[in-house]
DNA sequence: AATGAATGAGCTTTCATTCAT
DNA sequence: AATGAATGAAAGCTCATTCAT
């Protein structure tokens, strides 16, 4: 009697469509998909796509958010086991590069063919991603408080620096495809760098650095 | 006696089109421009860009070439005057955002037409970029030789982590048409996070996470 | 006992959507009418609508078809209380504008989206149309008896220049939206000329345009 | 050296393509041809069609516009041997009957073709039209300053309703494929009834319907 | 009888690039 | 070298209609 709820109909078909828009983009890329390739690999008519997706840019974008808010939900599991707040830095670090080589056509959409659209570039509000990284700026801020972390670090500067060491190293990974590095090693820099970048001299320590 | 030099004249009108093209594609983004758009603004005629340019791609590549290599002249210039690896790294960071902030249409160009190219993205190799980067490499293996930075630190995976870092604030900042935050506060921030992030404990030292 | 009569019931639920439809076509236009907006309209599903006519274009001609057949009744009934044929013909004019003045919604789909129909006009046969003008074409004849028209008129040329004549007008004032003239006044010209155009001369008249 | 001449060339392509646009959309209709047939019958590229026409409306506009401006000028000419305002009238019906006689393709287009289109009939203001038709608007003032027709006639409405008329047996004729009747007997009646229906009594004259 | 989700055909227009002059 | 008129490929989206329920 399942089969009866219109509602998880209509969810199972836009599901199908997104998933298959994911397969395709990231294989033929986003310019390069026609609507009817993500169609045949759905299953369905050209048309039906627009009445799941308002064009093929809600296509993209959708697959941007739904699969941010994915992202998010993980990652919220993933530094509940974290004591501190730059343990839970580190667990967020490697929890990312862990998502982008376990979900590697996801990734090359949210990579590289979302970032070649004008419309998400230009246009769009990524919200779901400032959801996201929001995490990070509100962890700097408890270690702040903790006394684990600098004060005079803005928690938003901070999360763009850390995104952008983090975006720039998993896009050339799957630039690369996979074949110059492990997002291992990857994770062990960012979290070496920010760990200690981010923290807070040791009480009666005497870093020379830290007149600057 | 300059305009009996043939190729000066030559070189002259390559760099003619080659500004418009800047001014163009950073009015009306690289897609949005046609290439009559950017022969109005070079004053020449749609076909004379073709003896110049391969194509409209080329046009694009070429900004990124011929930009990139003053960055990178600039930059040597900039951190001849540095003493350690560490305070070359800090000017590194400091000039790359006075460039951003001073050469806004280039910037324009090179942090958001130039990743919208298909072609730039998944075909192009970016050896100009590369060289770029490469200094600070460099300068992170002369930082590990004078023994002021941990030797467990790679120093391309640090390259791409410091460039991610400056060049996703650089974007943020080109994509708020400035108005959110300073280059300056960016450069801050940067330089508090790398040059921590990568210093070698101080001698005889006892810094606890050190351990990790 | 009337939701007991099943075609009663039916052909209120075509008046329902027919009615629906003059109102839809007037303010959207039939082409920018979607058959979605006319069940929308209608307050049925848009299978229903197919349920009681063909297809779009045989909603339109349905709606001309049967506001044509009320138009020739209600014709008949205005020209009964006339004397002479030419006294009809004053009678026809004036009720053709009076019912373009009263029913702007049919007047609006009549006048304009009917004749922007490739169906309506290239194919269809409109009969109904033929039905009204008939009675002009036998006004004619009656007053050619009567000797009150002139012989050498035809009465079906004649017929197709008072309705031209009528019509033009008529789509004048609706594309016009009522603003430049009154329909009183085009009712006055008609009349004025076609009833000295079409009137035989007084006997023993002597009117020296009569020769050509 | 004719050939030198640009705007020569220029006009003469444009030429090309408004004379097999009328061709074709006179064999497919306007929405049956597609802008390919067109460029075939042209003999150019698709894309040469819009170097000369903002797109497929403007070039069915442009076709009304330039026949129309002809058509005018004809008019003219065809006015200038008569003499009284009422013999020039004559002229002008029998001047337009021939030409649509003459011009069965422009003919098709301007009486079917064009009245199909959304954009010329609720968009546009067809201000050529007006031209053509304000010469009868200005005769029928003329007439009525020499005293030959009627002070009551408001030359406006005249002019509709003679258009009007007119319109209607053209458009007859040309959807009837010219089988039904001929357009000299529809010049005939539409000059019989307009010239009486709209002539002053002769001076003394005792018409009974005068006192209207 | 009524529903409404699914279908899939159909075509204008842009603009990078070429090449005759 | 410079011009600029001509070329022609390429695909997203709408919506009337169907038909399983």
């Amino acid at each position: 009697m399942a089969a009866a709820d219109p509602s998880r109909d209509r969810a199972d078909k836009h599901e199908l469509i997104l998933e298959a828009a994911i397969r395709v983009f990231a294989e033929k890329g986003f310019h390069g998909a026609r609507i009817s390739d993500v169609a045949d690999a759905a299953g369905v008519a050209d048309g039906t796509i627009y009445l799941y997706f308002k064009n093929k840019d809600d296509l993209l974008l959708s697959i941007f958010e739904e699969k941010m808010v994915e992202l998010t939900g993980g990652l919220r599991d993933a530094l509940a086991e974290g004591n501190t707040a730059l343990e839970k830095i580190e667990r967020f670090a490697r929890y990312h590069f862990r998502m982008v080589q376990d979900h590697r056509a996801v990734a090359e959409v949210l990579q590289i063919e979302l970032r070649l659209s004008n419309k998400f570039l230009k246009e769009y509000r990524p919200e779901k991603l400032w959801d996201y990284l929001g995490i990070f700026a509100a962890l700097v801020r408890e270690g702040q408080d903790e006394g684990v972390i600098r004060k005079d670090i803005d928690p938003f500067m901070a999360m763009w620096a850390f995104f952008g060491a983090m975006d720039e190293m998993a896009m050339q990974w799957v630039l690369a495809k996979h074949r110059t590095f492990s997002l291992d090693a990857a994770a062990d820099t960012v979290v070496g760098i920010f760990i200690r970048g981010l923290a807070a001299p040791p009480p009666g320590g005497s870093n020379p650095r830290e007149q600057t």
